[in-house]
DNA sequence: ATTAGCACTCATTACAGGAGAGTGCTAACA
DNA sequence: TGTTAGCACTCTCCTGTAATGAGTGCTAAT
């Protein structure tokens, strides 16, 4: 780790000791409060002048003259990089996250959204789960299912226990036989493949192989790309979104109601996760470090989860710049351990 | 209509003009709004008289001595059953409408989902909308897709073009051949059955004749139970739920949050729409008429749609009790009009 | 290097007074 | 008898002022 020279050991004791302040209360935390807490021997003026230097330093600031301190981006930033402790969680919090998590463990997204219940629960903030972005979707199984003559169903499986169906209206009145044998067809050219390449040449051999009419081909080739399309989309969970509301922060009903309205775009939310550093797997984006002008009094948390290093997705928590760091960052940290040995199970090896 | 006794027809008219006002600004109105409003020829003295009527028999109420009045509960009642006056949707609200209904008309779900976000749109309100729920679910097809020697995916295809699957996963290493003949066997049992039976009697069968084991059987037959149950699901749309901050009504964060929370419980939801009264297919539950505390403050306005007469399932608008009811009626009355005409596309003469 | 002491700053609260909107009542009027 | 002008009264809301108090920065003493 390298030491930062410009902050001496007292100094971040009392940065640390003002950011834990300000994160429970809310409040400008003064020299006094400060000197008492801290039980180091120091009075209240020393203090004043250690927070003075902090406050040139950029790691502080003050609202207005002669009131307390608050931290600044700088200094959160500072304290989740140096200062924050991890506190283990509670015996009855992990019970409950393994409690929740572990029954009914089917499908692949009834178990993203429970982790985003179980993150904004445990947290208290706005969490959010983006489900899994195939890198590469491979097709394991396709069907066709005759329900009348001019209507089928469409199943695409693809790795990772993932279906997506379609029905599919046309004016071919095929009937089952031949939909039988286009069904196997299909399987056949398309099973295993990991880019479907719809070339004029497959287009070509169902025709002449199969003598199916050329718009029931149409609709069906486009179906298929319509559904690899959804595996491809990721889903985004969110939850507790409401909790924003608890924070004095944002006792201004117009941010607060453009915030809330701003989560519900899912594109906003999957861009929050863009360009995650390398080199660590929990990537911090405090305040300003935020790219849109709404979010910049948010911070925003994220981890990627996967098994065996693979990373299958994102989640994290969004809350006030104020939020209880350490508490989270165990959390998630914990809750990340958990689900990735149930996406194991769930997942087997199937390589995704 | 039944000549209510009490109001004669400028009470009437005043009280018109007090609701309209207050919905308009949400400020008590005062004896000099009407009277000038009116233009009557009355002065302010005698809109005092009357409107100390008005109050006495309930139908309006003073925040304090001396502010003006706003309509109570029974005002608003009394002014949706009698004076509210519905205008014609604007022309560009019509095509909007249209346009965003008719676009895309594949899924009946994707069509629900667009009418909610609609009507918000429109009215400025909260919407919901509540997916049909069927009387009966028939089966119009099943199907058993072989995946792996451990994994099947169960299809069940429901009238009114519903689908849903579920991975089923067994440890009896069915072979392809074996899943195909199960398939058929369960398509012939179950299709066009209204409610299924999942008695001893098809349980034995299968076993006998299918030489298939117990537990793959069991496993399967839940799998359908399970489809079954979640065709039989009614799924809660909601859109413009942030509306609600918009409203002064709710510049209480407390109250605010209570009522967002409690409107993302779907259960909630759906019981707001029960009892509704016969007779008419527009219900309202005006403020107090609610049985949730929390929505004391709230009015509910609720519609059938479905075609030709059929009940498929309901929706409506929920914003604070000084509602716009002329507007947002019309608005749902005309919403009604073309999704009726969508699903009639859509479904066809598939009776539900 | 630390700190006690002190003057100073600024948000918050409380309080008082005035303006304004609106009422209820009464007496006069058509 | 219904309508209305006039007036006293009520209550909120706004404004200004003063007091409070938390907290600071600076200076001089330790």
């Amino acid at each position: 780790m390298v030491w930062e020279k410009e902050l001496n050991e007292r100094k971040r004791t009392i940065l640390k000791s003002i950011i834990d302040d300000y994160i429970k209360y809310a409040q400008p935390v003064g020299s006094r409060t400060i000197a008492r807490k801290l039980e180091l021997g120091l009075g209240s003026a020393t203090i004043r002048n250690e927070m003075a230097d902090l406050e040139e330093l950029g790691y502080i600031t003050q609202p207005y003259t002669s009131a307390g301190r608050i931290p600044s981006d700088k200094g959160y930033r500072f304290y989740v990089e140096h200062l924050m402790q991890l506190h283990s969680l509670a015996y009855e919090e992990m019970e409950k996250i393994q409690a929740a998590m572990s029954e009914q463990i089917e499908e692949i997204n009834e178990l993203i959204k429970k982790v985003s219940i179980i993150i904004s629960n445990i947290t208290g903030y706005t969490s959010f789960v983006l489900s899994p972005q195939l890198k590469k979707v491979t097709i394991k199984t396709i069907r066709l299912i005759y329900v009348d003559e001019k209507m089928l169903l469409l199943v695409v499986v693809a790795n990772g226990g993932i279906v997506k169906d379609k029905i599919v209206k046309h004016q071919s009145n095929l009937d089952e036989d031949t939909v039988h044998r286009l069904s196997n067809f299909l399987n056949k050219v398309f099973s295993g493949k990991t880019v479907v390449e719809l070339s004029e040449q497959n287009f070509l051999d169902i025709q002449l192989n199969l003598k199916v009419p050329k718009e029931a081909v149409k609709i069906i080739l486009e179906a298929i790309e319509d559904c690899i399309r959804k595996i491809d989309t990721i889903d985004v969970y969110l939850d507790g979104v409401t909790n924003i509301l608890n924070f004095p922060e944002f006792s201004d009903l117009l941010k607060a109601r453009e915030i809330l309205e701003l989560l519900k775009e899912e594109e906003v939310v999957i861009n929050l996760v863009k360009n995650p550093p390398p080199g660590s797997n929990l990537d911090y984006k405090i305040g300003s470090e935020n790219e849109l002008n709404e979010l910049k009094e948010l911070s925003v948390i994220t981890t990627v989860y996967g098994s065996d290093g693979k990373n299958l997705g994102t989640f994290g928590v969004i809350g006030p710049t104020r939020m209880a760091y350490g508490k989270v960052v165990s959390s998630i940290k914990y809750i990340r351990e958990v689900l990735n040995k149930e996406l194991l199970k769930i997942l087997g090896d199937d390589s995704l």
